[in-house]
DNA sequence: GACATTAGTGTTTCATAGACACTATATTAG
DNA sequence: CTAATATAGTGTCTATGAAACACTAATGTC
Protein backbone atom coordinates (compact mmCIF):
# COMPACT_ATOMS: atom_id res chain seq x y z
CA UNK A 1 0.00 0.00 0.00
CA UNK A 2 2.61 2.36 0.60
CA UNK A 3 2.21 5.07 -2.46
CA UNK A 4 5.64 5.69 -3.51
CA UNK A 5 5.78 7.18 -6.90
CA UNK A 6 3.92 8.33 -9.13
CA UNK A 7 1.10 6.02 -9.46
CA UNK A 8 -2.23 6.34 -11.02
CA UNK A 9 -4.69 7.09 -8.12
CA UNK A 10 -8.90 6.32 -8.92
CA UNK A 11 -11.09 8.20 -7.16
CA UNK A 12 -13.21 5.65 -5.20
CA UNK A 13 -16.25 5.93 -2.95
CA UNK A 14 -16.18 3.21 -0.26
CA UNK A 15 -19.46 1.95 1.30
CA UNK A 16 -20.42 -0.66 3.95
CA UNK A 17 -23.70 -3.51 2.70
CA UNK A 18 -24.91 -5.16 5.44
CA UNK A 19 -26.83 -8.73 5.17
CA UNK A 20 -28.50 -9.09 8.22
CA UNK A 21 -30.09 -12.20 9.12
CA UNK A 22 -32.93 -13.40 11.22
CA UNK A 23 -35.00 -16.59 11.33
CA UNK A 24 -38.39 -16.19 11.91
CA UNK A 25 -41.12 -18.53 11.55
CA UNK A 26 -38.65 -21.00 10.92
CA UNK A 27 -37.02 -19.27 8.04
CA UNK A 28 -33.92 -17.62 7.27
CA UNK A 29 -34.99 -14.17 6.06
CA UNK A 30 -32.86 -10.99 5.40
CA UNK A 31 -33.47 -7.76 6.02
CA UNK A 32 -34.11 -5.56 2.32
CA UNK A 33 -34.55 -1.93 1.82
CA UNK A 34 -36.74 -0.78 -1.62
CA UNK A 35 -34.92 1.60 -3.67
CA UNK A 36 -36.62 4.72 -4.08
CA UNK A 37 -34.09 6.46 -6.13
CA UNK A 38 -32.75 5.65 -9.49
CA UNK A 39 -30.15 3.86 -10.14
CA UNK A 40 -32.47 0.29 -9.55
CA UNK A 41 -35.38 2.14 -8.58
CA UNK A 42 -38.33 0.40 -6.99
CA UNK A 43 -35.94 -2.03 -6.80
CA UNK A 44 -34.87 -3.79 -3.56
CA UNK A 45 -31.41 -3.97 -1.88
CA UNK A 46 -29.06 -4.44 1.19
CA UNK A 47 -28.84 -1.59 3.13
CA UNK A 48 -25.61 0.06 3.28
CA UNK A 49 -24.11 3.63 3.13
CA UNK A 50 -20.80 5.49 2.62
CA UNK A 51 -18.56 5.28 5.45
CA UNK A 52 -17.84 8.77 7.27
CA UNK A 53 -14.59 10.71 7.83
CA UNK A 54 -13.13 9.26 11.10
CA UNK A 55 -14.97 6.22 11.18
CA UNK A 56 -13.62 2.59 10.78
CA UNK A 57 -15.40 0.25 8.08
CA UNK A 58 -16.83 -1.88 11.26
CA UNK A 59 -18.41 1.53 12.91
CA UNK A 60 -19.71 2.36 9.82
CA UNK A 61 -21.36 -1.08 9.15
CA UNK A 62 -22.44 -0.91 13.21
CA UNK A 63 -23.95 2.64 12.50
CA UNK A 64 -26.01 1.66 9.11
CA UNK A 65 -27.46 -1.54 11.24
CA UNK A 66 -28.48 0.85 14.14
CA UNK A 67 -30.20 3.32 11.71
CA UNK A 68 -31.82 0.21 9.91
CA UNK A 69 -32.83 -2.36 13.01
CA UNK A 70 -32.29 -0.17 16.10
CA UNK A 71 -30.47 -2.62 16.98
CA UNK A 72 -26.67 -2.74 18.70
CA UNK A 73 -24.50 -5.64 20.58
CA UNK A 74 -25.11 -7.95 17.37
CA UNK A 75 -22.89 -10.29 15.48
CA UNK A 76 -21.14 -8.54 12.68
CA UNK A 77 -18.40 -10.08 10.63
CA UNK A 78 -16.80 -9.03 7.90
CA UNK A 79 -18.03 -10.76 4.71
CA UNK A 80 -15.82 -9.64 1.60
CA UNK A 81 -14.87 -6.55 -0.59
CA UNK A 82 -16.51 -6.45 -3.69
CA UNK A 83 -15.23 -3.33 -5.70
CA UNK A 84 -15.66 -4.68 -9.40
CA UNK A 85 -15.38 -1.57 -11.38
CA UNK A 86 -19.08 -1.90 -13.50
CA UNK A 87 -20.57 -2.61 -9.74
CA UNK A 88 -22.26 0.64 -9.53
CA UNK A 89 -23.41 2.50 -12.74
CA UNK A 90 -22.61 5.89 -10.86
CA UNK A 91 -19.31 5.26 -10.48
CA UNK A 92 -16.68 3.96 -8.48
CA UNK A 93 -17.83 2.51 -5.44
CA UNK A 94 -15.91 -0.48 -3.50
CA UNK A 95 -18.14 -2.05 -0.97
CA UNK A 96 -17.13 -4.08 2.26
CA UNK A 97 -20.29 -6.35 2.83
CA UNK A 98 -20.73 -7.51 6.45
CA UNK A 99 -23.43 -9.90 7.56
CA UNK A 100 -25.10 -9.32 10.86
CA UNK A 101 -27.32 -12.17 13.27
CA UNK A 102 -29.81 -10.45 15.18
CA UNK A 103 -32.31 -12.34 17.50
CA UNK A 104 -35.58 -12.89 16.89
CA UNK A 105 -37.14 -11.31 19.37
CA UNK A 106 -35.17 -8.04 18.57
CA UNK A 107 -35.87 -7.84 15.12
CA UNK A 108 -38.18 -4.96 14.00
CA UNK A 109 -41.59 -6.22 12.91
CA UNK A 110 -41.33 -3.83 10.13
CA UNK A 111 -38.14 -2.19 10.28
CA UNK A 112 -38.31 1.36 8.67
CA UNK A 113 -36.32 4.51 9.62
CA UNK A 114 -37.56 6.72 6.99
CA UNK A 115 -39.42 6.70 3.96
CA UNK A 116 -38.25 3.89 2.31
CA UNK A 117 -39.87 0.38 2.51
CA UNK A 118 -38.15 -1.83 4.37
CA UNK A 119 -39.15 -5.43 5.14
CA UNK A 120 -37.73 -9.12 5.86
CA UNK A 121 -37.70 -11.17 3.43
CA UNK A 122 -37.44 -15.01 3.76
CA UNK A 123 -33.83 -16.07 1.74
CA UNK A 124 -35.79 -18.50 -0.22
CA UNK A 125 -38.01 -16.33 -1.99
CA UNK A 126 -36.55 -12.84 -1.85
CA UNK A 127 -37.22 -10.47 -4.84
CA UNK A 128 -34.58 -9.82 -7.53
CA UNK A 129 -32.00 -7.43 -5.94
CA UNK A 130 -30.12 -3.98 -7.46
CA UNK A 131 -26.49 -4.05 -8.43
CA UNK A 132 -24.47 -7.16 -7.58
CA UNK A 133 -26.77 -7.48 -4.27
CA UNK A 134 -27.87 -11.09 -5.32
CA UNK A 135 -23.93 -12.57 -5.35
CA UNK A 136 -23.42 -10.52 -1.98
CA UNK A 137 -26.81 -12.52 -0.56
CA UNK A 138 -25.82 -15.44 -1.80
CA UNK A 139 -22.12 -15.50 -0.26
CA UNK A 140 -23.26 -14.68 3.28
CA UNK A 141 -25.80 -17.74 3.50
CA UNK A 142 -23.27 -19.66 2.04
CA UNK A 143 -20.68 -18.49 5.08
CA UNK A 144 -23.11 -18.27 7.79
CA UNK A 145 -23.99 -22.19 6.92
CA UNK A 146 -20.17 -23.16 7.16
CA UNK A 147 -19.61 -20.96 10.16
CA UNK A 148 -22.91 -22.55 11.72
CA UNK A 149 -20.79 -25.95 11.43
CA UNK A 150 -17.80 -24.90 13.38
CA UNK A 151 -19.30 -21.99 15.26
CA UNK A 152 -21.46 -21.05 17.68
CA UNK A 153 -22.81 -18.14 15.79
CA UNK A 154 -26.34 -19.78 15.51
CA UNK A 155 -26.96 -18.46 19.45
CA UNK A 156 -26.96 -14.96 18.18
CA UNK A 157 -30.38 -15.82 16.01
CA UNK A 158 -32.00 -16.43 19.63
CA UNK A 159 -33.22 -14.48 22.25
CA UNK A 160 -31.59 -14.88 25.85
CA UNK A 161 -33.44 -17.99 27.13
CA UNK A 162 -35.01 -20.40 24.76
CA UNK A 163 -35.77 -24.20 24.55
CA UNK A 164 -33.61 -27.25 23.10
CA UNK A 165 -36.12 -27.00 20.17
CA UNK A 166 -36.42 -23.56 19.26
CA UNK A 167 -32.36 -23.86 18.74
CA UNK A 168 -32.98 -26.65 16.37
CA UNK A 169 -35.44 -25.19 14.46
CA UNK A 170 -32.76 -22.17 14.22
CA UNK A 171 -30.23 -24.61 12.58
CA UNK A 172 -32.56 -26.37 9.80
CA UNK A 173 -33.96 -23.45 8.94
CA UNK A 174 -30.31 -22.02 8.13
CA UNK A 175 -28.61 -25.31 6.82
CA UNK A 176 -32.07 -26.15 4.73
CA UNK A 177 -32.23 -29.83 5.86
CA UNK A 178 -33.65 -31.35 8.93
CA UNK A 179 -31.49 -32.63 12.08
CA UNK A 180 -31.85 -35.53 14.56
CA UNK A 181 -33.03 -34.67 17.64
CA UNK A 182 -31.13 -36.89 20.08
CA UNK A 183 -27.58 -36.01 18.00
CA UNK A 184 -28.51 -32.45 17.96
CA UNK A 185 -28.76 -32.45 22.04
CA UNK A 186 -26.15 -35.56 22.64
CA UNK A 187 -23.59 -32.76 20.79
CA UNK A 188 -24.92 -29.72 22.91
CA UNK A 189 -24.45 -31.51 26.19
CA UNK A 190 -20.94 -32.35 25.27
CA UNK A 191 -20.26 -28.94 24.01
CA UNK A 192 -21.31 -27.77 27.52
CA UNK A 193 -22.23 -23.81 27.12
CA UNK A 194 -26.13 -24.10 27.82
CA UNK A 195 -27.27 -23.83 31.16
CA UNK A 196 -30.61 -24.98 32.04
CA UNK A 197 -32.46 -21.74 33.59
CA UNK A 198 -35.58 -21.65 35.72
CA UNK A 199 -38.32 -21.88 33.71
CA UNK A 200 -40.50 -24.06 31.01
CA UNK A 201 -42.40 -22.96 28.23
CA UNK A 202 -45.34 -24.91 26.89
CA UNK A 203 -47.30 -23.66 23.86
CA UNK A 204 -48.78 -27.28 23.46
CA UNK A 205 -48.12 -30.05 24.50
CA UNK A 206 -45.06 -31.02 27.08
CA UNK A 207 -43.46 -27.72 28.56
CA UNK A 208 -39.63 -27.68 27.58
CA UNK A 209 -36.81 -26.47 29.56
CA UNK A 210 -35.13 -23.15 29.06
CA UNK A 211 -32.02 -23.01 28.85
CA UNK A 212 -28.82 -19.76 28.07
CA UNK A 213 -25.71 -19.58 26.35
CA UNK A 214 -23.44 -19.50 28.83
CA UNK A 215 -20.69 -18.14 26.52
CA UNK A 216 -23.36 -15.65 25.01
CA UNK A 217 -21.12 -11.92 25.79
CA UNK A 218 -18.04 -13.96 24.93
CA UNK A 219 -18.71 -15.31 21.73
CA UNK A 220 -20.11 -11.67 20.27
CA UNK A 221 -16.41 -11.42 19.54
CA UNK A 222 -15.47 -11.71 15.78
CA UNK A 223 -14.05 -15.18 15.06
CA UNK A 224 -14.42 -16.86 18.13
CA UNK A 225 -13.57 -20.58 17.28
CA UNK A 226 -15.35 -22.88 19.58
CA UNK A 227 -16.15 -25.96 17.44
CA UNK A 228 -19.61 -26.87 16.76
CA UNK A 229 -19.37 -29.60 14.59
CA UNK A 230 -22.77 -30.81 12.92
CA UNK B 1 -24.24 1.23 -1.43
CA UNK B 2 -27.10 3.02 -2.61
CA UNK B 3 -26.01 6.71 -2.04
CA UNK B 4 -29.81 7.94 -1.21
CA UNK B 5 -29.75 11.14 0.14
CA UNK B 6 -27.48 13.47 1.34
CA UNK B 7 -25.02 11.53 2.85
CA UNK B 8 -21.45 12.20 4.30
CA UNK B 9 -19.01 11.07 1.95
CA UNK B 10 -15.27 10.95 2.92
CA UNK B 11 -12.60 11.07 -0.03
CA UNK B 12 -11.02 7.73 0.41
CA UNK B 13 -8.00 6.01 -1.19
CA UNK B 14 -8.15 2.33 -1.98
CA UNK B 15 -5.17 -0.15 -1.90
CA UNK B 16 -4.45 -3.65 -2.51
CA UNK B 17 -1.78 -5.14 -0.16
CA UNK B 18 0.01 -8.75 -0.68
CA UNK B 19 1.02 -11.25 1.39
CA UNK B 20 3.07 -13.45 -0.86
CA UNK B 21 4.11 -16.78 0.77
CA UNK B 22 6.42 -18.94 -0.26
CA UNK B 23 8.26 -22.55 1.63
CA UNK B 24 11.95 -22.04 1.44
CA UNK B 25 14.38 -23.92 3.65
CA UNK B 26 11.50 -25.66 5.53
CA UNK B 27 10.39 -22.73 6.13
CA UNK B 28 7.07 -20.66 5.72
CA UNK B 29 8.56 -16.66 3.95
CA UNK B 30 6.74 -14.21 2.92
CA UNK B 31 7.78 -11.59 0.89
CA UNK B 32 8.70 -7.66 2.10
CA UNK B 33 10.12 -4.43 0.83
CA UNK B 34 11.68 -1.61 2.53
CA UNK B 35 10.04 1.75 2.44
CA UNK B 36 12.40 4.45 0.79
CA UNK B 37 9.74 7.23 1.20
CA UNK B 38 8.41 8.35 4.42
CA UNK B 39 6.07 7.53 6.60
CA UNK B 40 7.81 4.55 7.56
CA UNK B 41 10.83 4.86 5.71
CA UNK B 42 13.02 2.13 6.04
CA UNK B 43 10.90 0.36 7.62
CA UNK B 44 9.31 -3.09 5.98
CA UNK B 45 6.30 -3.38 4.88
CA UNK B 46 3.83 -5.67 2.35
CA UNK B 47 3.58 -4.69 -1.34
CA UNK B 48 0.82 -3.10 -2.26
CA UNK B 49 -0.28 -0.13 -4.20
CA UNK B 50 -3.14 1.91 -5.33
CA UNK B 51 -6.70 0.77 -7.90
CA UNK B 52 -6.23 1.68 -10.85
CA UNK B 53 -9.20 2.66 -13.31
CA UNK B 54 -11.32 0.60 -14.37
CA UNK B 55 -9.17 -2.24 -12.86
CA UNK B 56 -10.96 -5.09 -10.31
CA UNK B 57 -9.67 -5.35 -7.00
CA UNK B 58 -8.33 -8.92 -7.60
CA UNK B 59 -6.42 -7.31 -11.12
CA UNK B 60 -4.95 -5.09 -9.35
CA UNK B 61 -4.22 -7.54 -6.70
CA UNK B 62 -2.99 -9.59 -9.73
CA UNK B 63 -1.02 -6.50 -10.99
CA UNK B 64 0.86 -5.19 -7.90
CA UNK B 65 2.02 -9.29 -7.60
CA UNK B 66 3.33 -9.59 -11.10
CA UNK B 67 5.42 -6.42 -10.78
CA UNK B 68 7.27 -7.46 -7.55
CA UNK B 69 7.52 -11.29 -8.28
CA UNK B 70 7.25 -11.68 -12.23
CA UNK B 71 5.28 -14.54 -11.54
CA UNK B 72 1.51 -14.80 -12.83
CA UNK B 73 -0.94 -17.87 -12.60
CA UNK B 74 -0.79 -18.53 -9.17
CA UNK B 75 -3.08 -18.75 -6.14
CA UNK B 76 -4.71 -15.90 -4.70
CA UNK B 77 -7.55 -15.47 -1.88
CA UNK B 78 -9.04 -12.24 -1.02
CA UNK B 79 -8.28 -11.66 2.98
CA UNK B 80 -9.76 -9.08 4.42
CA UNK B 81 -10.21 -5.17 4.07
CA UNK B 82 -8.49 -2.62 6.92
CA UNK B 83 -10.04 0.46 7.14
CA UNK B 84 -9.34 2.20 10.04
CA UNK B 85 -8.90 5.72 10.28
CA UNK B 86 -5.51 6.26 11.41
CA UNK B 87 -3.35 3.44 9.82
CA UNK B 88 -2.30 5.81 7.27
CA UNK B 89 -0.43 8.60 8.39
CA UNK B 90 -1.08 10.40 5.37
CA UNK B 91 -5.32 10.10 5.01
CA UNK B 92 -7.95 7.88 4.78
CA UNK B 93 -6.84 5.05 3.01
CA UNK B 94 -8.65 1.54 2.85
CA UNK B 95 -6.83 -1.67 1.86
CA UNK B 96 -7.80 -4.80 0.26
CA UNK B 97 -5.67 -7.70 1.72
CA UNK B 98 -4.80 -10.64 -0.41
CA UNK B 99 -2.47 -13.58 0.18
CA UNK B 100 -0.67 -15.39 -2.04
CA UNK B 101 1.48 -18.81 -2.70
CA UNK B 102 4.32 -18.69 -4.90
CA UNK B 103 5.47 -22.37 -6.01
CA UNK B 104 9.11 -22.33 -4.16
CA UNK B 105 10.86 -22.95 -7.73
CA UNK B 106 9.16 -19.57 -9.07
CA UNK B 107 9.54 -17.82 -6.32
CA UNK B 108 12.61 -15.11 -7.12
CA UNK B 109 15.77 -15.36 -5.66
CA UNK B 110 15.81 -11.65 -4.73
CA UNK B 111 12.45 -10.55 -6.26
CA UNK B 112 13.36 -6.56 -7.12
CA UNK B 113 11.94 -4.45 -9.92
CA UNK B 114 13.05 -0.97 -8.57
CA UNK B 115 15.51 0.53 -6.38
CA UNK B 116 13.20 -0.61 -3.63
CA UNK B 117 14.77 -3.30 -1.65
CA UNK B 118 12.93 -6.82 -1.35
CA UNK B 119 13.73 -9.92 0.11
CA UNK B 120 11.91 -12.96 1.58
CA UNK B 121 11.51 -13.27 4.99
CA UNK B 122 10.94 -16.56 7.33
CA UNK B 123 7.31 -15.50 9.01
CA UNK B 124 8.79 -16.60 11.84
CA UNK B 125 11.72 -14.04 11.90
CA UNK B 126 10.60 -10.99 10.43
CA UNK B 127 11.29 -7.16 11.01
CA UNK B 128 8.76 -4.62 12.30
CA UNK B 129 6.37 -3.77 9.88
CA UNK B 130 5.14 -0.58 8.72
CA UNK B 131 1.50 0.43 9.11
CA UNK B 132 -1.01 -1.81 10.41
CA UNK B 133 1.00 -4.82 8.42
CA UNK B 134 2.05 -6.66 11.17
CA UNK B 135 -1.65 -7.05 11.98
CA UNK B 136 -2.07 -8.39 8.13
CA UNK B 137 0.42 -10.56 7.68
CA UNK B 138 -0.67 -12.34 11.08
CA UNK B 139 -4.39 -12.81 9.64
CA UNK B 140 -2.97 -14.20 6.56
CA UNK B 141 -1.02 -16.49 8.47
CA UNK B 142 -3.91 -18.19 10.58
CA UNK B 143 -5.88 -17.97 7.45
CA UNK B 144 -3.51 -19.92 5.17
CA UNK B 145 -2.96 -22.54 8.46
CA UNK B 146 -7.16 -23.12 8.58
CA UNK B 147 -7.16 -23.16 5.02
CA UNK B 148 -4.54 -25.46 4.65
CA UNK B 149 -6.36 -27.97 6.84
CA UNK B 150 -9.55 -28.18 3.97
CA UNK B 151 -8.06 -27.52 0.97
CA UNK B 152 -5.48 -28.37 -1.10
CA UNK B 153 -3.65 -25.41 -1.52
CA UNK B 154 -0.61 -26.35 0.04
CA UNK B 155 -0.02 -27.72 -3.16
CA UNK B 156 0.35 -24.51 -4.66
CA UNK B 157 3.49 -24.07 -3.04
CA UNK B 158 5.27 -26.69 -4.74
CA UNK B 159 6.96 -26.63 -8.24
CA UNK B 160 5.22 -29.53 -10.71
CA UNK B 161 6.80 -32.50 -9.58
CA UNK B 162 7.67 -33.39 -6.10
CA UNK B 163 8.28 -35.69 -3.96
CA UNK B 164 5.50 -36.54 -1.00
CA UNK B 165 8.68 -35.98 1.87
CA UNK B 166 8.83 -32.54 -0.26
CA UNK B 167 5.00 -31.97 0.09
CA UNK B 168 5.14 -32.93 4.03
CA UNK B 169 8.09 -30.73 4.75
CA UNK B 170 5.33 -27.62 3.08
CA UNK B 171 3.15 -28.50 5.21
CA UNK B 172 4.54 -29.13 8.59
CA UNK B 173 7.09 -25.68 7.63
CA UNK B 174 3.18 -23.85 7.62
CA UNK B 175 1.66 -26.11 10.66
CA UNK B 176 4.90 -25.52 12.69
CA UNK B 177 4.52 -29.15 13.81
CA UNK B 178 5.69 -32.69 12.78
CA UNK B 179 3.06 -34.51 10.77
CA UNK B 180 3.39 -38.42 11.13
CA UNK B 181 4.63 -39.81 7.80
CA UNK B 182 1.88 -43.06 7.20
CA UNK B 183 -1.21 -41.11 8.13
CA UNK B 184 -0.05 -38.55 5.89
CA UNK B 185 0.66 -40.66 2.73
CA UNK B 186 -2.65 -42.37 3.65
CA UNK B 187 -4.48 -39.65 3.73
CA UNK B 188 -2.91 -38.62 0.40
CA UNK B 189 -4.08 -41.77 -1.28
CA UNK B 190 -7.62 -41.15 -0.38
CA UNK B 191 -7.82 -37.93 -1.51
CA UNK B 192 -6.51 -39.47 -5.09
CA UNK B 193 -5.17 -36.49 -6.56
CA UNK B 194 -1.38 -37.31 -7.13
CA UNK B 195 -0.32 -38.83 -9.70
CA UNK B 196 2.70 -40.51 -9.70
CA UNK B 197 5.26 -39.25 -12.77
CA UNK B 198 7.91 -41.20 -14.26
CA UNK B 199 11.15 -40.00 -12.17
CA UNK B 200 12.87 -39.62 -8.67
CA UNK B 201 14.58 -38.13 -6.97
CA UNK B 202 17.79 -38.57 -4.72
CA UNK B 203 19.93 -36.25 -2.89
CA UNK B 204 21.23 -38.61 -0.20
CA UNK B 205 19.70 -42.28 0.41
CA UNK B 206 16.67 -43.56 -1.25
CA UNK B 207 15.86 -42.11 -4.05
CA UNK B 208 11.72 -40.83 -3.64
CA UNK B 209 9.35 -41.08 -6.57
CA UNK B 210 8.08 -37.74 -7.87
CA UNK B 211 4.13 -36.96 -8.38
CA UNK B 212 2.01 -34.15 -9.66
CA UNK B 213 -0.64 -32.39 -8.31
CA UNK B 214 -4.09 -34.12 -10.68
CA UNK B 215 -6.12 -30.86 -9.87
CA UNK B 216 -3.26 -28.56 -10.41
CA UNK B 217 -5.12 -26.35 -12.95
CA UNK B 218 -8.55 -26.57 -10.92
CA UNK B 219 -7.75 -25.88 -7.95
CA UNK B 220 -6.06 -22.57 -8.80
CA UNK B 221 -9.95 -21.29 -8.95
CA UNK B 222 -10.54 -19.67 -5.15
CA UNK B 223 -11.79 -21.45 -2.71
CA UNK B 224 -11.71 -24.74 -3.96
CA UNK B 225 -13.38 -27.33 -1.58
CA UNK B 226 -11.54 -30.15 -1.81
CA UNK B 227 -11.42 -31.69 1.50
CA UNK B 228 -7.48 -32.56 3.13
CA UNK B 229 -7.95 -33.18 7.23
CA UNK B 230 -4.76 -32.70 8.75
C1' DG C 1 30.62 -54.91 2.10
C1' DA C 2 29.37 -52.28 6.10
C1' DC C 3 27.30 -47.94 7.19
C1' DA C 4 24.56 -43.94 6.69
C1' DT C 5 20.51 -41.86 4.80
C1' DT C 6 16.11 -41.38 3.20
C1' DA C 7 11.79 -43.91 1.11
C1' DG C 8 8.09 -46.64 1.75
C1' DT C 9 4.62 -49.51 4.05
C1' DG C 10 -0.13 -51.66 8.02
C1' DT C 11 -2.38 -52.34 12.13
C1' DT C 12 -4.59 -51.15 16.26
C1' DT C 13 -6.96 -48.11 19.08
C1' DC C 14 -9.95 -44.34 20.09
C1' DA C 15 -13.17 -40.68 19.14
C1' DT C 16 -16.75 -38.79 16.56
C1' DA C 17 -20.89 -38.99 13.35
C1' DG C 18 -25.11 -40.90 11.99
C1' DA C 19 -29.08 -43.87 12.07
C1' DC C 20 -32.76 -45.19 14.71
C1' DA C 21 -37.88 -45.54 18.44
C1' DC C 22 -39.89 -45.27 22.56
C1' DT C 23 -41.41 -43.11 27.10
C1' DA C 24 -42.79 -38.79 29.74
C1' DT C 25 -45.51 -34.75 30.66
C1' DA C 26 -48.53 -31.54 29.73
C1' DT C 27 -53.06 -29.66 27.47
C1' DT C 28 -57.58 -30.27 25.42
C1' DA C 29 -61.86 -32.43 24.17
C1' DG C 30 -65.40 -35.46 25.11
C1' DC D 1 -62.12 -37.81 34.80
C1' DT D 2 -60.60 -40.26 30.93
C1' DA D 3 -58.92 -40.44 26.39
C1' DA D 4 -56.67 -38.28 22.76
C1' DT D 5 -53.28 -35.18 21.13
C1' DA D 6 -48.99 -32.84 21.11
C1' DT D 7 -44.44 -31.96 22.16
C1' DA D 8 -40.20 -33.02 25.33
C1' DG D 9 -36.76 -35.95 26.51
C1' DT D 10 -33.66 -39.98 26.39
C1' DG D 11 -29.54 -44.41 24.77
C1' DT D 12 -27.39 -47.79 21.72
C1' DC D 13 -25.14 -49.57 17.90
C1' DT D 14 -22.53 -49.12 13.80
C1' DA D 15 -19.39 -47.03 10.62
C1' DT D 16 -15.93 -43.88 9.55
C1' DG D 17 -11.98 -41.07 10.30
C1' DA D 18 -7.85 -39.69 13.30
C1' DA D 19 -3.77 -40.72 15.84
C1' DA D 20 -0.11 -43.55 17.62
C1' DC D 21 3.38 -46.51 16.48
C1' DA D 22 8.33 -49.48 13.99
C1' DC D 23 10.35 -51.90 10.69
C1' DT D 24 12.09 -53.08 5.80
C1' DA D 25 13.88 -51.26 1.18
C1' DA D 26 16.89 -48.85 -1.89
C1' DT D 27 20.57 -46.05 -2.85
C1' DG D 28 25.29 -43.66 -2.15
C1' DT D 29 29.61 -43.45 0.45
C1' DC D 30 33.65 -44.87 2.91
Amino acid sequence: MPPSKREPRTDVQVTVDLVIFTVREDQLQVLLIERGLPPFEGRWALPGGFIREGESLEHAALRELAEETGVRDVYLEQLFTFGDPGRDPRGRVVTVAYYALIASDRAPLVASTDARAARWWPVAKHPPLAFDHEGILEYAVERLRNKLEYTTVGFQLLPRHFTLTELQRVYEAILGRPLDKRNFRRKLALLGILKPVKGRRAERGRPAQLYEFSGREFSKLKDVGIIFPF
